[in-house]
DNA sequence: AATCGTGGTTGACTTGGATCAACCGAACGG
DNA sequence: CCGTTCGGTTGATCCAAGTCAACCACGATT
């Protein structure tokens, strides 16, 4: 059997063992930096791994919180809405990272959380893992980094929203995207859009049509080739020179 | 000697015994929820009380982080810039409030910090403050729904630069500006701004000019009464009106 | 009291992105 | 295989906020 084929069937089979030691993603999620043994423990937490199917939510604003999520493969989006009708997509989250870290507050969660592909996932309750970050102090001050690098990420996109124009969003997006797709092993240069042309603009404060005309405009300036979801980046640095360009 | 005399003396001689356990914004802060003798180990972290003028950087980007930071009194914005002079301002915080948090993903600050007023704030070593939270879980949780409270009120500031108007954002600054002085026994209805607006446009994504006429059109439309940084509120529900309407 | 500088206001004009609308193409179910 | 649906593209027009510019108000400085 060739290695595609168990890879394979370790993703289709729910019955296979799945463990953070075992996990791909260890480096990028939770365990990070964890011994050996002290991984085991984390282990023991992760009270359910639950596969969703695209378009499924895996929480929704008002659901009471008890377990913060790390996604195992897929992909996510995470919204607010107000009473209007207006919505605000806040993220879009893949393999490795966290989601949840918004219920911890008042405990019950504030934006909802989306599958864009068929997701696997793993719920580690949370007062389990205070308990355990008690003990394991890399485990705590890990938990703490992850928590700091969102609050960070989300200054970035204050940035974005507050200062940048259209073709900058969007280039920042793409470059973004492209950034982690690499860490995970997956080309730079070449991937698929999980999301509508709706939800980046949400993201990024734009409308679709104008999220659609900038890709255009990107694809004549030879910048990137797209075609519906298919995105390939085509001159990095000439969208890097498209950001923090005052005017 | 007077209440009020003592208070005085309080906030001007810095010998003062100044301790967690007699701030009047421990409920605000850090040590909420604590036992009095929880709070006394708490106390003994707060490594140093510094009075800063205004003007003064607390930290800025690239700081070496080490301690998070209570605003014992006073005001503070904190922002970001990119290469080409362009910044954001991605919040305004006031006393009870924490800042710092930035600092712990990457070990260095990734904003500037600066008061806007003259304030004391404490400094309160991460690392201690880390094996103390092991110590006492009702401090280790309350942490964790601060970090969680900031990452909810960022995704309120997406939601605004993202989806709303110029009247929405303003209104909705104000409220909330309004409402964290009452939960800190001011008035709700009158307040001095300590931000320019120019700071002010930059947090909300607009430019100084829009925020001006803004101010301008509340007060002809007598919701407001605003005479430079003066402000007083005539009609709240006026200004809750303004926002969540679409067009 | 005169001067200077910073922050705020207001007006005239411009523009980037929103809006409205038509059309296209891929995916899907009958 | 065809009709329907959903997401995407493109064009024409509009408008909220940006830009540029003049002027004003208040404090600080001399």
């Amino acid at each position: 059997m060739s290695p595609q084929n168990s890879q394979l069937k370790g993703s289709t089979l729910t019955l296979v063992k799945t463990a953070c030691s075992n996990c791909n993603l260890r480096e990028l999620c939770l365990p990070f930096g964890l011994e050996p043994n002290e991984m085991e423990r984390l282990d023991t937490l992760v009270s359910s791994r639950r596969r969703l199917k695209r378009g499924e939510y895996l929480y929704r604003v008002g659901d009471t919180f008890d377990a913060i999520f790390a996604i195992r493969s897929g992909f996510f989006k995470t919204d607010v809405l107000i009473e209007d009708g207006r919505d605000q997509v806040t993220g879009f989250q893949m393999g490795g990272e966290l989601l949840g870290l918004d219920g911890i507050s008042t405990e019950q969660h504030t934006c909802n959380a989306i599958a864009l592909e068929d997701s696997d996932i793993c719920a580690i309750p949370f007062s389990q893992m205070e308990a355990l970050s008690r003990e394991i102090h890399s485990l705590q001050h890990h938990f703490h980094k992850v928590m700091s690098r969102e609050i960070v990420r989300d200054h970035g996109v204050m940035m974005l929203l507050g200062t940048m124009r259209a073709e900058e969003r969007l280039a920042a997006f793409l470059l973004n995207l492209s950034q982690r797709f690499t860490a995970r092993g997956y080309s730079h240069a070449e991937f698929f859009l999980r999301m509508t042309r709706e939800e980046i603009g949400s993201y990024l404060g734009l409308k679709l049509e104008t999220v659609s005309r900038t890709f255009s405009r990107f694809q004549e300036d030879g910048h990137i080739a797209v075609q519906q979801k298919h995105i390939r980046i085509l001159d990095v640095n000439g969208l890097k020179a498209l950001m923090n360009r005052r005017n």
